[in-house]
DNA sequence: CTGAAAGCGCTAACAA
DNA sequence: TTGTTAGCGCTTTCAG
């Protein structure tokens, strides 16, 4: 019958004639025993089925390892890419991924940054730059580097990792203009919820403005997040409310390919009938028929400079620097 | 200028005038003490800014409250979908999901697994039923629940919450056989890596032999995960070697998608010139145009089965019974 | 290169 | 309802 308990440093210790400090060196690295002690100790360690106990050395040590990061959804192309660039980084040096989830709700943001904390992170890594009050405070008490990414914030609590939205999406309505089209629409999701899908609206109506043309052409698809069918009803309204319209930009690839999926529904032909945006660059613009023109705003680059930043501050660089991503214009099949 | 070190149950005790004990059991919940010692223990905890030490918590009740998850890869809707499930699920009973991604490689998920037993979680979920083993054997030595999902292991180490992905590719051969296909073709990943994909392969093999039909049209498209645009390239290789065949079957929706979108761009029509089968109903199947025929194969209740399982488990319940799940064949438009 | 002592912050166990 | 004592398993610190 094997032993109850799972066993410590202490039984290695005692197994190997060491004591339990030495035991602990031959884990922590290579050069601070002798070779034949440390053999013999991992030797001991393994047959003992030993588990190094990571709960009791980062109570010792106030050292955890985890980088808590939260995300508005699981089950999006774009923030998993920033969570596995972000996680491959600080994996290289030990470090473990806390993922939680906020549903795009500023609310439950706090309620998960609060658990989070309780877990003494090295750092934590928040989507966006728009919080409750509470949050805001919790963050700051945490004497932790904290990274806001995906935004670049008004007033950012520690340091970011980001890009403006409204410039990205200002950019791609130059370019349609540039190009000859006038009557332009928007189709996103409601603007309270989704701070970037806001910013994206507002870059939008800027834009136009600057231009002298009608902002007007708004359709609202829902509830962040979009969804493809969601980006396919909102096109079904685009076209009975604004006919006549020649351009549609969408909040996101998802949603533009389902307009694309609807104008197909109705043989409507595009970019000749109408064109459209997307943004994210998400894989799926990029082989559908026709291809997407959208904007690339380097998720994994974010994940990877965020993981890069992070590091060099926990590494004691206090005067390491904000990071602004420059999103990429992909002008591709969707527009003429 | 602030304390340097945060504040501890101990300052809540002295601040409040009783003992660390009571200030635990303030935390713990309702009932413990006494309304108004909480509420003034409460009080004392917010305006210090307390955040209680879950790490400390832990070692001394040998409770981490982590589940421990391993993916294949971050970056796909279905595992997301189970992460999402089972995330809901045990965080309303104050479970945390600690993941990490195999990138499809069992030695990776070697790797990975004793880095998530370190941690000392409640119990550990794995994606797929063949590991390393060594990898077997941490987990049998954890004396934690485990459970396998995305598949019906011969041999289960603990539990599972899983299906036959065989079987799963066998009902759609029976079912386009059924409508008069004869010449069909699949198109996988390498087989050595992803073993979910393989057993489809295989289930694809066995019917097709069962239904006395040549199963020599086979297409690798590379290394797993296989992306829309590997699915491309498999259609173009498939339509050159094999131009008569009438129907294929892919591994997954993405490839799937990846092939229509290559008879998109060749004027060749689906389904009259060739039908198309899909695998786990992603969200793009259903609005492509025109809708993949696929496999559901509950994704997100895998997760929130394998939650519940896992709760029961843990709650004492040592006989709780395997989940087994039965996939349905959707039958859309890219096939007759 | 190795060891002894102490303690990280919390809670199990027992006592009142 | 509250308090006291001890200790979870490791590592910091200091000493040899």
């Amino acid at each position: 019958m094997p032993n109850r308990k799972p066993p410590t440093m202490a039984d290695i210790a005692r197994v190997t004639g060491v004591s339990p400090m030495t035991v602990s060196r031959a884990f922590k690295g290579e050069n601070l025993i002798s070779p034949d002690t440390r053999n013999a100790i991992l030797e001991a360690a393994e047959s003992l089925g030993y588990v190094f106990d990571a709960t009791a050395s980062s109570l010792r040590s106030q050292k955890t390892d985890f980088v808590a990061v939260t995300i508005p959804s699981v089950n999006n192309a774009n923030f998993a890419d920033t969570v596995g660039g972000l996680s491959d980084t600080v994996a290289a040096h030990g470090m473990q991924i806390l993922l939680g989830y906020t549903n795009y709700d500023v609310v439950e943001e706090e309620r998960l940054i609060e658990q989070l904390l309780r877990r003494k992170p090295q750092a934590i890594v928040v989507t966006g730059g728009k919080h409750t009050p509470r949050a805001r405070r919790l963050l700051e008490n945490a004497h932790i580097p904290i990274i806001e990414t995906w935004d670049a914030p008004g007033e950012p609590i520690g340091h970011y990792v980001g890009f403006s939205n409204a410039n990205a999406v200002r950019e791609m309505v130059d370019h349609l203009v540039g190009v000859g089209y006038r009557k332009i629409a928007f189709i996103g999701g409601d603007a309270s919820r989704d701070t970037r899908g806001s910013d994206r609206r507002l870059g939008f109506i800027e834009a136009l403005t600057n231009h002298g043309l009608d902002a007007n052409r708004l359709i609202s698809a829902g509830v962040p997040p979009i969804s493809m069918r969601e980006g396919a009803e909102a096109m079904a309204r685009l076209l009975k409310d604004f006919p006549d319209t020649e351009a549609v930009i969408c909040v996101s690839d998802l949603s533009a390919f389902g307009a694309l999926t609807e104008c197909q529904r109705r043989q409507i032909s595009v970019p000749s009938d109408i064109a459209i945006g997307g943004f994210g660059d998400y894989e799926i613009g990029d082989i559908c028929v026709p291809r997407l023109t959208t904007i690339n705003v380097g998720a994994r680059q974010i994940g990877v400079e965020t993981g890069r930043l992070l590091l060099s501050i926990l590494d004691g660089n206090s005067d390491a620097s904000n990071v602004t991503i420059v999103p990429r214009l992909i002008v591709r099949e969707t527009t003429r």
